[in-house]
Parts: C-alpha cells; structure tokens; sequence
RNA sequence: CCGCCCCUAGCUCAGCUGGAUAGAGCGCAGCCCUCCGGAGGCUGAGGUCAGAGGUUCGAAUCCUCUGGGGCGGGCCA
C-alpha cells in the first residue's frame, strides 16, 4: 500500500518535472510515511523537501503535485496540511485488499526481494568452545538469529556462521582443567589451579576420560606440579602457574595424548552447544574453526599482505601493525615475542576471508564488551585494502535477569552463572527468543523471569500466541456448530467489513511488509516485537467487540477472512523470530 | 585520564533515520462487560524528551559542551 502511494508521489513529480516546473537536479529526499491519527492515511514532505527547487513556497508547490496525481479508486480525497504536507485519504477498498493478498501469499506475505540476493554473512555467539553458553550468548543468539531471518526474509542470500576459537591459550586451559579433574578421580590429591575451569561440566568431561581410559592418562601429582611457580593464594602469580600447568601437561601426555584429552574437551563442549542453540531454533551453514585458518596459512598471507602494504613493523621483539594509521587507538601486536600469532591476527585472518569469500556485508553480533576491538578491525580490513563499511559489528549489551523483582546474581568467573539451558528450561524458548530481541541491542535489557513465564495478558509472548489460539479456537467452533468456512482468498463480501475496529485491523496487516523490510533493514528486530503486539490488541479488541459467527452469511465470511488474515501475519510474524504459532494454549 | 554506548510518563520501553498536538504496556483512578476461551474492554490523570548552546522553514532525532549511568582501554580471549 505504502509502495503504491510512493508510485503516485514519484509520478507526479516526474510530471512537474517534464513541465519544468520543478529543476530535476535539486530535489530532496522524497519521504512517504503512515500519517499519525487526524492527517489520513499516508502524508508526504514532497512539496517541502523541493520548494527550493521549484523556487515557490511549499503550499503552493503542494497544490501543484496534487493537480498532478494520477487518479486512482483506491483514493478517497487528497489534502493539502500544515506547512505543505500532502495528505492521503484512502478509500475502505484500498484496505479491504490487503485480506485477499495476505490469504493468497500465505507465508510468503510480508516478504520480498529488497535484498536482490546480495550475499550476506552472519557471524553470531561464537563463544570461546571453553564451557557451556549462559545467558549472555543467549541474547546474541536470539538476536543474530533474528537479523538472520529476517534478511533471508527480504531477499538476501544469508549464511549464518559461528566462529570457533579453538586454537587459543584458553582451549589449553581447558584441556589442562580437565586432566587435573582426571587426575583427582583417578585419586590423586591437588590444588585445583584457582585459573583453571571450575564448572561442573569439566568434572563430566573429566569422568569420560577416565571412564574410557582408566588410568592410562595419569600421572603422580607430585610429578605434575614439579617445578611449577606456585599459584597465587601462595603467593605467587595465577597466570604463570597455569601456563606452567600446561607446559606440564603438554610435557607428560606428550603430543597424541594431549591432543586427545584437548580434543575430547573440544567436542564435549562443541557438540553440547550445538545441541543448545539447535534446541533453541538457532541452526547454522557453517561452524567455522579458528584454527584451519592457522592451518590453511590464511593468517600468514594476511599478515604477508599487511606487510608487504607496508603496515607492519617491528618494536620489542614483536610484530606490530600500525592500526593507529587507520583510526584505531594505538597499534597492536599480531606476533608476539615468544613467535605466537595473537588472537587479533586471526581474526584479521577470519574477516580477510570473510570478504574473499564474495560476502557483499558482513554482520558480526558481538557483546558490547568487545566494542574496543571495533576499531581495530576494520583498520586491518581498510589496511588490506578491502571496505570497511561492508563490516557491520552489533554490540549486543547485557541481559539483566530479574526473578521477584530482585537481580538475578551471576558472576561469569565462578562458574555461578545462568546458562541458556537452565534459561530455556525455566521459561520456555519461545518466552526466551521472544525476549531476547524485544529491545534494540544497543539497550540494556532486563529480563523479567517471572513475566516471561506468567501466562498472562501482561506478557507479551502469551499475548500474541494467545491471538493465534484464539483465531483457531473460533474456527474449532465454528467447525463444532457446522458452520463452514470459506477458506478461499477471493475478495467476495469483503465489503462488508466496515467498522471501525476492523478498518484498523486492516491497516495494521498491510503495515506487516513495511515493518518486515525496516525490521531487516535496520537490524532491528525489536520493531517486529511491537508491531506484533499491537497487531494481537487490535485483534482482541475486535473479538471483544464483535462477534464473527454471526447468522449472517455475507459477513460472517468476511469477518472469518479478515482472522484467518490476521492468524497468518501473527503466524508469519513469531516463524520470523523464532517462535512457535500454537493452535491451542 | 581516554574511547564507545545509554538517559523519553512513577516503572519498562517505542518513536519508522529531521516533520504536524511526543506514544505503548505495566502501575494508578474511574467505569463497562458475564459474548465465538475473563488469559477481556473503555476512559482518565501523568512529560522541561537529563541540562545548556548550535545547525534550519522545522530537532526527542544531527553537531558541541556539561551532568548521571554502563562497558572497555594487555605481547588475554
């Protein structure tokens, strides 16, 4: 609807323009927008945007656009308000429409080709492989997985991705974690390193390993901690005890044992995350693991193309690159003394081959925390040559949970955290996803456990299936007093619709293709949330005013249209988020 | 100290990228409805858009400064 008014702005002003009443090449951003209650349907700035350019005052230059727009059955009245907007009226037929498209598009209403098929890459959670996801990831999940749809949903090529750190310091401190776990089962006595990982989950990890391997990977712990720095309670530094730890894991397993208790950490933790994100609707094309870009030399040649543009150079042992040449902070290590490249050189790696792979944008969702390392990022990508602007990074904030109108503690390092899984448990993944993206991610969101679970009018999950259920449950009823229903989407009776609450509910279903395309395009998909709450109050109004089943036949059909018109909008809108659609609550 | 983000009704938040009289839910006050699912509906009160300047026909929206809050600032990931 809103396209087809746009098609009559640009015409007319076509025309004015071939009669050199406007100057073609001074004209402003042309904007169509819903108009608020009391200026019609829809208003444009046309006339104010080029009133310069037309050289006469923006009332003037209204009257003359209005002159020239093409007639149309679907308009009821034009007007002229305020400083020069262009107000629309449209007839109740232009609305009525909207039920036939939505019934004969299905699920398909509401998408659209926008995106012309460009490549997009969507790269989001991607937690270090080192313990179970919280709920933390669970925001970036939700929210990644949304941006995701909801592109695919407007015409883009998406590839939804997770990227494996399996190659750094912490995958060691892992490993190293659950040897010593072993090593206690298997009955030696030690100092759990207080760096090391302390969940539950390494235990689990730990009790394979020795239940698979009895005490083919022990070693006395005597032996273990022989000439290892002393941890800090004992006063001396955490960091250098559980490198040391490592050094004498690595050293005692030797290389195929280490690698096998690493491994076996490796895929225990991965597979579980797997299963967590699938269980919570989230499926990726691709898990992409750090360490084949170490392997396939993709971190060499980025760093070979750094320097060869000359953006590298040497200072205390190390490689440098000058990230401060580009708008970052100060430069940054890639190579470290010691010889080891630094996490940032993979990532350079990573986003170098992100672009090589021919993604037109390139969306990272990433925790707000690591908004410092933005800035670094795309300075590599600008010193190799590629456009940085075809990197867009969402920093998702915290999630605060709240049960009993108290914060719900977590602290990160203790291993005392909510993990997604007990999250998904507690409230329910649809209540979870639902949540999740209700806010734009640049806000902080608080999490209101006991509301995400209350069936209730207040929570907005349960508000919005409940208009689904509540749509199935008249048709069930419908079906149980023998009445039959006219599924096809033909536009007969539909004239019959005329009341105010339903001139309402068919002007918010044709806003659903807008909301979808501004949702997508704006990475947004808090927009959809709300639009879908109110389309589920504009619903439940109509059902307490209105009776559908009425004797009637003319209207009664066109009445049940207009729901199963609405059922499918809330239907597609909660598939585009994640959410189920139940027939019955 | 420096950088990024946030500040809109009592609370939680929208505000469609510069438009007309700033909106919704909860809470509060009052009222209606017992009908296809009461897991309702209607009305009302409630605002210096943190503050001060600036940009222009026009600013909650863009720029600068100030105040408050969050998060960062490793040869950690």
């Amino acid at each position: 609807m809103k396209k087809q008014v746009e098609q009559w702005v640009s015409s007319a002003l076509e025309r004015l323009v071939a009669e050199a009443v406007l100057n073609s090449g001074a004209r402003g951003p042309v904007v169509v927008e819903r108009a608020r209650a009391g200026h019609g349907d829809f208003a444009t700035n046309a006339a104010l945007v080029n009133s310069k350019a037309a050289g006469m005052k923006p009332r003037e230059l209204a009257e003359r656009l209005v002159e020239a727009l093409p007639a149309s059955e679907l308009v009821e009245r034009v007007e002229v308000a305020g400083p020069g907007f262009i107000n629309f009226h449209l007839s109740a037929a232009a609305w009525r429409s909207v039920v036939p498209e939505i019934l004969e598009k299905s699920h398909h209403y509401g998408r659209s080709d926008i995106g012309r098929g460009k490549k997009v890459q969507v790269e989001f959670v991607s937690a270090n492989p080192t313990g179970p996801l919280h709920v933390g990831h669970g925001r970036g999940a939700a929210y990644g997985a949304a941006v995701a749809d909801l592109l695919e949903a407007v015409g883009f090529e998406v590839h939804r991705e997770y990227y494996v750190n399996d190659a750094g310091r912490q995958m060691d401190i892992l490993a190293t974690s659950v040897w010593l776990r072993y090593l206690e089962l298997a009955g030696e006595t030690l100092d759990f390193p207080s760096n090391g990982y302390q969940g539950d989950y390494v235990w689990d990890i730990a009790a394979t390993l020795h239940r698979e391997h009895g005490d083919d990977y022990r070693h006395a712990a005597d032996e273990v901690f022989q000439g290892v720095p002393p941890n800090e309670p004992a006063g001396g530094d955490k960091e250098q005890h559980i490198d040391a730890l490592i050094g004498r894991a690595k050293t005692l397993l030797e290389d195929n044992r280490y690698r096998y208790v690493f491994e076996l950490a490796l895929n225990t933790i991965l597979d579980d995350i797997r299963d967590d994100l699938e269980k919570f609707g989230v499926v990726y094309d691709q898990w992409f693991s750090e360490r084949t870009l170490v392997e396939s030399g993709a971190v060499n040649r980025a760093i070979e193309r750094l320097r060869k543009g000359g953006w590298l150079y040497e200072k205390d042992g190390a490689l440098w690159f000058r990230s401060s040449e580009f708008g970052d902070e100060k430069d940054r290590v890639i190579e470290r003394e010691n010889g080891q490249t630094t996490y940032f050189a993979s990532d350079i790696a990573y986003h170098m081959d992100k672009l090589e792979r021919g993604f037109d944008r390139v969306i990272d969702v990433w925790g707000a925390d690591h908004h410092g390392y933005v800035p670094r990022v795309k300075a590599a990508l600008k010193a190799l040559g590629d456009d940085p602007d075809k990197l867009d990074v969402l920093l998702v904030q915290f999630a605060i949970l709240w049960r009993g109108g108290e914060k719900v503690p977590m602290s990160t390092r203790s291993g005392e955290f909510v993990t997604l899984r007990q999250l998904r448990k507690e409230v329910g993944r649809d209540a979870a996803r639902f949540f999740y993206v209700m806010r734009k991610c640049e806000q902080h969101l608080d999490f209101d456990l006991d509301l995400a679970k209350s069936q209730s009018s207040d929570n907005p999950v349960y508000y919005i299936q409940y208009a689904h259920a509540r749509v199935c449950s008249v048709l069930r009823q419908a079906a149980e007093k023998g009445i039959s229903v006219d599924p096809t989407p033909g536009d007969t009776n539909l004239d019959r619709l005329a009341e105010g609450h339903e001139l309402a509910l068919l002007k918010t279903l044709s806003r659903y293709p807008e909301v979808v395309e501004a949702a997508a395009l704006n990475e947004e998909p808090h927009q959809l949330t709300h639009y879908l709450r109110e389309l589920a109050n504009e619903f439940h109004t109509y059902y307490n005013a209105h009776p559908f089943l009425v004797e009637d036949d003319a209207l009664r059909d066109a009445r049940v249209k207009l729901i199963l018109a609405v059922r499918q909008v809330v239907r597609n809108g909660l598939g585009l988020l994640g959410l189920s659609a139940p027939e019955q609550m």
